[in-house]
RNA sequence: GCCGGGGUGGCGGAACGGUAGACGCGGCGGACUCAAAAUCCGCUGUCCGAGAGGGCGUGCGGGUUCGAUUCCCGCCCCCGGCACCA
């Protein structure tokens, strides 16, 4: 044997060179001639990073390689593949960070950045370094204030004081989607309510489009599940009750209530206002001002992950005020409970003890009547209730609509509701606008001058970008207002529309409005002149592929889908979809459980990548399991793909000239079929196996292989380990990157029949023999072979033969009894 | 409570309604070696049996079918999301 194939494969090296190659090279980069003028263009995204200190984790070289693997897959089959990566540094988690380690974000991120670049590099991610975002450059977040200026000129950013959750840890406040369970989802510390003006964007018109587009888009189901929920939309009605006085006289007031059941309006014997409502001073009762204000002054401190608390026992206090039930006539009284909110539908309700859990609970805690109005299939008008009846049935005890069947019940009381003009049809969503306002430093300044004669005035666009000024005490404090509220010096300006003294938003943005459109600038990255070039635009977008975490189902996914419609809506883009198909990635576990530092659980991805080198990582990851469902991380297991990429190595790099020997051959095309089928299903796990298999038959017995059956494979290995195929391609003798042309094997389904089948033999279902075929053979034959074996006959011995069953190809079943 | 996704060897996981456990890890045995590592070869669901072979096996209970991990009905458990949303 020669020395240099004892040395055999050496991932480092390969790796180095390669990465050197591919960058001298530019294989994996475009200019903005090659972007503008490609041909089959194919944008594979994945979500941008946010650049820790810690440095890349399992999770994120997981998500990557998948997506990368995708991206090399199409390029392996001719499409020309964009496939960006960027960083999205902006936001509480860095400034927290900084201040934790007392460096500034300007001097850590930068830092963070280039170790990321490095990890990324070293991974072999398929990324074109020419068109890097980092959402903190200046040169980027022009474009996110220009976008912010969009939106407010639209009329759809909009300024108000309103009730908001505060992270009395983190000082700031958080968007409705950022509050876990009442807590801060950074910090877990109950979120308490303020009122403070916040810039809003207007998410909310947008509901009901956001929800249709859904069910025609390519996404994974469990995405698409998770964000029509959280739009949540409901139907129903909006209801008015009268407030009276003792003698039922109408005061003038009315209570307006959203609910899903009009029909049990006969049944509502009590009305219920948030504490927060504003009509709750004006219903009560003198005489119980006392308790009704301290009542609410509780709710008001309470924090919120009390008052969400769904299995407390309901707390409310009476007003002594009443209201018309505009149905039945009564006079009913109105307490104010907290477990009706003031954020959703009207912040008050109209309370159907009978037939609502909550209302039965809180009617049964206070001594209020049940009454029933809706019957179930056994139960008549006097039925007592032991429970809420929420099922089926027909209304009984409702006037005119008795015995009107539910199904049909919800139509005929609103349209009556209408008729009588107390109400009318109702569609609701869960929902809420997005605040976009952040009291903190590290984020893009919101480009807004305040003027006392011309109100809040957009920074003009020839002086964006509003640069974040360097701030070197940049500490939250518990006032409400941002850091830079302290920087005098960069506040005050003059307004761009009267010239008078003014003074700047001091608020920055959110930060899933820096990710909200980053996709849309990876192309036109290196203009400095637009946001978006519309002709690159125009070839590159919509995003062929998104592949990234369920995490972000309800949050960047929906916001940027917004930004989008926003955007057609305004004319700059020519679509309202920015994902053409989106797919959700598994979570990595280790040891059965979500890796964390709390269960020192955490694989640090950089040693591993040392001692086996990044191809065997990569498939090593995506080898453990379904991708869309993620798998557990045993450190063992990485030795099957290290073997298996060095037998490869070494089995290719020894093969002859001969021609393919034809059961290989076979199997080389089957695995082809199989390989080519899965990959882009993302069924990467049983790819994998499938070339395992391969070379497995292809080595069998000690053989050696020839070039022809080893070269597919290199080819159908590429996509996980890149660095190993190239080399292997160099030393099968072609020049330039395995990549640069679309070498995908074409499958031939003449090469991968096979002349022989094995047909399984059952006797009443029981495997008892196996026999081999040729694949043309008829029934007779094949089920007169399967007869003849001696443990057939066994089994068939003395039994009444009553049926075959023969499936071509598969078996055949000797049904006896 | 509601909405998703799951439950298969010692482990990670494969299986168009058609031979359950591919592929890999680990384990056992063997080759090479003075020895070890690395590498290579073989075996490896479980019980009974010397063997041939047979019984039992995909969370549990039913059903459809010649045949069910797969389809249907009813449960249990695990993971993720939402949750006093009227």
């Amino acid at each position: 044997m020669a020395q240099e194939t004892q040395v055999g494969y050496v991932p480092a090296a390969v790796e180095e060179r390669w990465q050197r190659l591919w960058e001298e090279r530019g294989t994996n980069a475009f200019t903005r001639e090659e972007l503008r003028d490609a041909e089959d263009p194919f944008y594979n995204l994945m979500v941008l990073p946010y650049p820790s200190a810690e440095g890349l984790h399992v999770g994120n070289i997981y998500a990557f390689t998948g997506a990368d693997v995708h991206g090399r897959y199409q390029r392996l089959r001719g499409r020309t593949v964009f496939e960006p990566i960027g960083f999205d540094a902006f936001g509480i988690h860095s400034e927290n960070f900084a201040l934790k380690i007392g460096t500034h974000p300007m001097d850590l991120i930068p830092s963070n950045v280039r170790n990321f670049t490095r990890q990324l590099r070293r991974i072999g991610g398929m990324f074109d370094w020419n068109h890097v975002v980092d959402t903190t450059d200046p040169s980027y977040y022009k474009w996110t204030q220009w976008l912010f200026l969009k939106l407010f000129d639209a009329g759809l950013a909009e300024r108000k004081e309103a009730p908001v959750n505060w992270c009395p840890s983190c000082m700031t406040v958080l968007a409705n989607e950022q509050v876990i369970g009442g807590e801060c989802e950074r910090c877990g510390t109950p979120v308490e309510q303020r009122r403070i003006a916040q810039w809003f964007f207007k998410i909310t018109r947008y509901a009901q489009r956001l929800l249709d587009n859904i069910e025609e888009l390519d996404w994974s189901e469990t995405t698409k599940k998770a964000q029509s929920n959280w739009i949540g939309r409901s139907t129903g009605a909006q209801l008015r009750f009268p407030v009276v006085d003792e003698e039922g006289v109408e005061t003038g007031d009315v209570i307006e209530v959203y609910t899903t059941r009009p029909d049990t309006v006969f049944g509502a014997t009590y009305m219920v206002l948030s504490p927060e409502h504003p009509l709750v001073e004006a219903v009560t009762d003198d005489g119980l001002r006392a308790p009704v204000y301290a009542y609410v002054d509780k709710a008001a401190r309470k924090d919120l992950v009390a008052r969400q608390k769904a299995d407390k026992t309901k707390t409310g206090v009476p007003t002594g005020g009443y209201c018309r039930n505009p149905a039945t006539g009564e006079r009913i009284p109105v307490w104010v409970a907290d477990y009706v909110l003031m954020e959703y539908g009207t912040g008050a309700i109209m309370a159907v003890p009978g037939h609502d859990t909550r209302d039965f609970e809180f009617a049964t805690e206070f001594g209020l009547p049940i009454p029933r109005v809706v019957a179930g299939p056994d139960d008549d008008a006097e039925t007592p209730l032991e429970e809420p009846y929420l099922g089926p049935g027909r209304l009984v005890n409702s006037g005119d609509f008795d015995g009107t069947d539910v199904s049909e019940s919800v139509e005929k009381v609103t349209a009556w509701a209408a008729e009588q003009g107390w109400g009318e049809a109702k569609v609701n969503f869960r929902l809420h606008d997005w605040c976009i306002s952040r009291q903190r430093y590290w984020g893009p300044p919101i480009p807004i001058v305040h003027c006392a004669s011309c109100g809040p005035v957009g920074v003009p666009e020839d002086q964006l970008p509003v640069v974040l000024p360097r701030v070197e005490d940049f500490k939250p404090d518990d006032s409400g207002v941002s850091p830079l509220a302290r920087v005098e010096a960069w506040y005050r300006t003059e307004c761009p529309k009267c010239g008078a003294e003014a003074r700047r938003e001091t608020d920055v943005s959110d930060t899933f409005l820096d990710s909200g459109w980053y996709f849309i600038r990876y192309p036109s990255a290196d203009f400095d002149d637009r946001a978006f070039d519309p002709e690159i635009t125009k070839k590159w977008l919509p995003v062929d592929t998104y592949i990234g975490g369920n995490e972000h189902a309800v949050l960047h996914l929906l916001y940027s889908r917004f930004l989008t419609m926003v955007l057609k809506d305004l004319g700059h883009v020519d679509f309202e979809e920015p994902y053409d198909v989106f797919r959700a990635h598994g979570l990595i576990i280790a040891d059965g459980s979500k890796m964390s530092k709390s269960k020192g659980n955490v694989i640090v991805p950089d040693p591993i990548i040392e001692e086996y080198g990044a191809d065997t990582f990569r498939t090593y990851l995506m080898f453990l399991g379904p991708f869309e469902e993620g798998g557990d991380y045993r450190p063992a297991g990485i030795q099957g793909p290290f073997g298996f990429l060095h037998r490869l190595y070494d089995t290719v790099v020894s093969a002859g000239d001969g021609a393919a020997d034809p059961d290989v051959e076979r199997k080389v095309h089957q695995t082809i079929r199989q390989v080519t089928e899965q990959i882009p299903a993302l069924g990467y796990n049983t790819s994998i196996a499938a070339l395992m298999e391969c070379l497995n038959v292809v080595r069998s017995g000690g053989r050696s292989a020839a070039r022809a059956e080893v070269e597919p494979l290199v080819v159908m290995v590429a996509p996980f380990a890149p660095h190993l195929a190239e080399e292997l391609w160099e030393r099968l003798g072609h020049e330039g990157s395995i990549f640069d042309r679309a070498n995908w094997p074409d499958f031939d389904p003449a090469k991968a029949a096979e002349d022989t089948v094995e047909i399984a033999v059952q006797v009443n279902g029981k495997l008892r023999a196996t026999v081999v075929a040729s694949k043309d053979a008829s029934e007779a034959e094949v089920v007169a072979a399967a007869r003849a074996e001696e443990n057939v006959q066994r089994h068939l011995d003395g039994k009444q033969e009553r049926r075959v069953i023969h499936v071509p190809g598969r078996l055949v079943n000797f049904v006896v009894g």
